[in-house]
Order: structure tokens, then sequence, then C-alpha cells
DNA sequence: AATGAATGAGCCTTCATTCAT
DNA sequence: GATGAATGAAGGCTCATTCAT
């Protein structure tokens, strides 16, 4: 299964080759239908694994007591979660092989999604309802959750891209800490703006909103 | 080479075959060979092509006059961007193919680097120079780029995970307009709120900025 | 697809190997693949081409005019279907691929049932309902067809084991002329004398029917 | 090795896997090669097995005492052969196995003919002998069983196509009652009428014997 | 004595590529 | 110039068999 997680998250699941799986092993090409019946079924454990380590390892209320504030919960939250995404270690892979299912996706995302990612996706609404003013548009509290996770994926998927921009090193994945830093505030602030705003025109599409430019 | 670009945009270069791009365009299964030499080459030509399409198609600039303001021009970027990469559109296969080759680069990620996303990566580099205080920290600025592509890449990479999610629709990808309003407003508060406070503590890296919780 | 015949002949469809034939056609191991689409498709095209060779090579009213008696036409009825089990050329290839059918069926056999064989049971029964009397049960009808038939398939089915039997050679299976003389003379033998009986006790189950012993 | 039976009965030798078996028999995968050495000589055990289990069980003599007369020797002849190879019952994988040996021999045919199948042939000869008349040729004697036995395992080998016949159901294998009744009487009309007409000119080729139509 | 784990040969199929025409 | 036919490498999977325990 190591060798299996190292491959598929290299590879994806269509791409990476049971053959390379079981050489990387040290194993017999006909392991993977002994031991798990097929492809899927190996990616489907594999999958199962690397959500339950990476939960484990990066719970999204790390540190946290009960009596935590919202915007406490909401720095935790993005740093689990880009840890999960970015930790080079073994959960790494976790990060890599949910961004090849999102690009293409086999039938073991709508299990992950029911799984995994539908917590994930609760928790942060919770975080963002005590963050917003009583009575902001779901509709928005949901766009500002997409906002934000937006922005923490962008280093999942695009890394390769980071990479090979001008000036050299300069668009390299920060370092964790910075980056959790960053994103942090940056949400923070423009929940708190929309949150200010709309405090004072409640669920109403426009009005007196300032004019978007242009 | 439509054809070409319609199968690469929906299964990736690795996973696009070559018999069905020929059917599809009516070609014999060694037309690819013939003309181009091998897939791919087929497919660094597609792109190529698709490149110029592009950004004559959604400048980055789109309706904007010589005086825009920067907030404009902001708003102009995103609006585009989220068109090159969301649109059903024909010439919206340029997105969604650069999408695929940043989760999963080939040789050809190497040149759009340079020739496509390099240029882009710049101007929103100027536009946010415009707006951030001078002598902002350009690490900052890069930062907040990547916040705002990572908004935008977000729903072109992640939707069939959106698809997914609970309560049923409620995330489905909204519309286009929606979309670049939200992003736009989310974006400018947060860099209105980091540069009003970075503007009263230039450069230095905390100092008397106000504590991240935890 | 001579190649596919024999194979299959030899040694039915699950345990024929695309490998095999193949080899015997001198051709590569993805020709079966190129040309017919998978192993299936060319068992059909196979099993198609052999039926219409079958039946043009030996029609089942060969030689029949069109004033032919009942018996006239039971006796080109059961040579024909003879030849077509046990002549050793091409056609019979398709005796032994029926053979094989009949003891494990492949999804081939539907149609083979619905366009081949149905026919030639509907014209059996047409010459069994002329030499039988008015007014005999269909169902006995029918289980006479199916000891003519039975009396035919039974050298297609089981000629490894005559082949085993004592005396050496006595269980050879006849030369055909023999074989078709005297299955037709058993057969109308037995048709002669059921009809006789029938004839005076029609439609009832036994009555004066000769008891069977025992 | 019961439950081999059953399984060698269901796919016959090759198409039978030793993994089913196993299973089946609530063992391990190695068991077969443990006790048995490999599938083949396993296959060989379960068909001596069966032999002796199923003369015990369906003599060809059932019911008959020694003064049986030919005509009910036969009946009872037809009626066993029916059940061994009919019989949906535990017992009867010995007559579905040997069906599948006569179409697909293996090596272990040899043995089942010099053991099993002469033995049977033997008596079916003798029973023959005294229902025809003294001065037969042996020739038509053996033809005449041939038609006998054929007519019954049509209903073991073909099975298959006769549930694909119109009319829907009518061709379903009747009862063993109603078959072993018709092909008995069947066979003792044509060997009545053979019997009769062979009398009169004995041994000889053609002579006097009502012409065969064309 | 008996087994779970592992093996390697072989199967059908797919695919980019090549080649004779 | 263009194509239909053919190729061989590779992929997932099945299965009888073996082996260490």
């Amino acid at each position: 299964m190591d060798a299996a997680a190292e491959v598929f998250a290299e590879h994806g699941f269509r791409n990476a080759t049971v053959r390379e799986i079981c050489q990387r092993a040290g194993a017999n090409v006909a392991a993977v239908n002994y031991h798990f019946g097929d492809k899927a079924s190996l990616y489907a454990a594999v999958l199962a694994e690397l959500s339950r380590l990476a939960q484990d390892r990066f719970p999204s209320d790390a540190g946290l007591d009960d009596n935590a504030t919202p915007r406490q919960r909401l720095t935790a939250f993005i740093r689990s979660f880009l840890q999960r995404v970015l930790s080079e270690d073994l959960s790494a892979r976790h990060g890599r092989i949910m961004a090849r299912e999102m690009v293409e996706p086999t039938e073991a995302l709508d299990r992950m999604a029911r799984d995994y990612i539908q917590p994930q996706a609760d928790l942060l609404r919770d975080i963002l309802r005590d963050l917003l003013p009583p009575g902001t548009d779901p509709a928005l509290t949901r766009l500002c959750g997409l906002s934000i996770v937006g922005q923490i994926l962008f280093y999942a998927h695009c890394r390769p891209v980071l990479q090979r921009l001008q000036p050299e090193g300069a668009f390299a994945v920060p370092e964790l800490d910075r980056l959790a830093e960053h994103i942090t505030r940056f949400s923070l602030a423009a929940l708190d703006a929309l949150g200010r705003h709309n405090a004072t025109t409640p669920r109403g599409r426009s009005g007196t909103r300032p004019a978007l430019p242009r």
C-alpha cells in the first residue's frame, strides 16, 4: 500500500500501473489482485488509509481548546489544511491524490466527497457562520468558504507552474508558516469587510453597496 | 487541430487517444503522425494555436480604456480569467488544457509558463502594485496575486467535487457574473485592509501588526 | 477468419486463444482487435460466415423438385444435415462449433438459434406434419423431430467416444451414405408405426395403445 | 471431492477453477494440490468415484428380474440412462461430466470409455441382439444402438438450444417419464420394422428391401 | 498436516506508431 | 500526399501452482 500510495500520487489512478506499484514494492504483478482484488480496490484502500492518516496527523482543530474564538478556529483550519496539502511526508500523497481526483474523478471520489470532504466543508461553514454577522446570505457564506479553500488548494494543484515562473525561486511555494499566516490574514480581512458591509444591508442583493468599478 | 483541441481539453494529453482525435476529425488514424510527427508534437501545435486564440479573445484588459483605475483593471482581469477557465465555449479549451497541465505537467508546460502564464503573472503583479501602497513587500504582493488566482482556478480544478457536495446543487459552480463579482469584492476588501495596515508598518515583518490569533 | 474458424472449432470460444488464431494466420496478436474489435465479434463473424457456407453447400432441400413426397423431403433433410455435421472440409467446422455452443453456450447462441436453427426446426416440423396423420398431437410431432435430430447430432458430439470403443474400428463413424440411409430408415419406420397407432387413437394419452413393457 | 464434482459437472474440466472448488468446499486454495497433486489428478479421482456411485445408483437393469423380456430390458436401459444424464440430482453429476467429456475429451476419457461406456455399449448390444432377428448384421445392430443413445444424449447436450427455440417453452426438455416413454416407443417401433424387413432379406445390402425414396 | 501468501505464465485488450500502397 | 492495414509494447487481470510457516 505504501508503494501504491506513492505511485498513485505520482501518476493518478488511471496512469499508475500495477506493474510499477508491484515492482516498487518488490512484489509480483499478481500481488495487487491477490490482496485487493483489482486495481480500483487497491486505490480505494489507499485513499481510505491516507484519509485516516491525514485526519489523524493534522486535525482541523489542532491545538484549540473548547472556547476558541472563531478567528482562532479559522486560523487552525487553514493551517492544518495547508499542512495536509503541502507536507512532503507520507500524508502529502493524500493531497496529491485528491488533487488528481478533482481533475480526473474516479468512482472513489464519491466516497471521498461524502466521508472526507463534506465534513471539512461543514466545519468551515460553521466557522464562517460565526465569523459573519447573523443573517448573512448562506450563498455568500458558501462563496467565502470556496475563496478560502481555493487559496489553499492552489498550492496543491499548481506547484509545477509556480516552479516555472520568473523571477527564479520567487514563486517557490513559500514555507508553510508564512503561507498560513498570509491566507488567514487575507481571508479575515475580506470577511471582516464583507461582514461589515453586509450587516448594514442584510440579505438584499445590492442597494447601497459600494458600486463595483466598471 | 480543432478535434485535437477538443479531445485534449476533455481528457488531457496522456489520456487523449490519437484514434478519438482522428475519428472526430473524420481523418485517418495515421493522420496525426503524418502531419505532426507524433502525438506530442500535435499537442504542442494545439497549445500554441490556442494560446494565440485565447489572448485574442479574452484579453485581460477587456473593455478598459487607457485611464482605467487599478480597481477596474483587477475587475477586468478576474472576469476574463474566469471566462477563459470556465466558459464551455469552444475557445475555452485553452483554459481547460492549462488547468490540466498544472496538475499533470507535460514537457509543453515549460513553454506555456514562459509564453503565456508569465505575462499574466506580470500583468497581475502590476495591477497589485498599483493597488497596494508603494513600498509594499514584493513577497506580499506575490502572495496576494496567488490568493486571487487560487480563488479563480479553484473552480476550474474542483468542479467535480463541488458537484458532489451537499446540499445538492448548493455548490454548483455559480454563474460567471456572480462569481466574478464575489471574487473581486472578496479580494479588493482583503487588499484594502492589508494595504491599510501595511502602509503604517512598511516592510517590517510584523511589529505592531494586529496579532494573529493563537 | 479461416484460422479463427479452425481454432474455435478445435477449442471452443472460451478456450480458443487470440494468440493461436493470429499465429496460425501469420498475423499479429492485435490483428483480431483491429479487424473485428474483439474476440467475441470475431467469433460472431466466423459463425455467421460458416452458417452461410453450410446453408449454401448443403441445402436442406438438395435435389428435390417441387412435388417431392414428404418421405423424399425427410430423406434429403437428414442427409444434408449429416453432411453439414460430418463433412471434414470447411463446413465441418460449423458442426464442431455448433456442438460446442450447445455444451457451453455463448451470447452468439441466441442469434444462431434464431437465424439458423429455428428455420431448420420449422422445416423439419413441416415435413413431419405431412408424414404423420392429421390431428397428431403437436407435442408428439416435436418429440419425433428431436429423436431424428438426436440421432444425427450424436455423431457430431460423440465422435471422440466412438473412436475409443471396442471392437477397434467397429464404431468408427460410418460413411455418410450408410449413416443417412440408416437414420432415414430407422426414423421412417418409427414414424410409420407411431402414425398408424396414433391414427386410431387421436390425441388421447393412452387408451388401447399397446402397453409399454413394465 | 464433493465440491469438485459439482464444479466439474457445471463447468467442465478446463473451465472449472481450483479456487471455486476449494471455496465451495470451505478449504484452502492449496488444498487441491496438497491432497491430489494437481487439478488433473483431482479430476481423475472424482471421475473414478462418480463412476462407482453411478453404477450403484442407476443400474441399467433397474427393477428387472432375471426373466425380463428384451423389451423390458430396453425400456429399463433407456430410462436409467436418461436419469443418469438429466436428473438434477447430486449423483447426476456423473452424467453431466460424461456429456462434457464427449464434446471436449481430456486424458481421462480413455479410462472412462474402457471402464464405464464400453460395458454400457455391450449391454445395449446384447439387448438389441435379443430384440432383432437372429442373423442380423452386427453393423446394423450397432447403428440401432447409436440411434437409441443419440436420442437420449441429445437432451444432455442440446438443452441450451432447446430453451431458445420457438414456440417459447414448447421445446423445454420434457419430464423424464414422458421422454423415456417416447424414446422407448419410437425405438421399439423402428426396431420392430427393421427386424421384420431384415428377417426376410438377411445380410444382403439391399435387394428387395423397399427402396428408399430418391 | 494444512494453509495463507506469493508467483509467473498466459489471457484479452488498447494504443501510438509504422509501412506498403 | 494520404491512408488502410498491421505491429509490438504494455496494461489489467486470472489461474494453477509453489513455498514458508
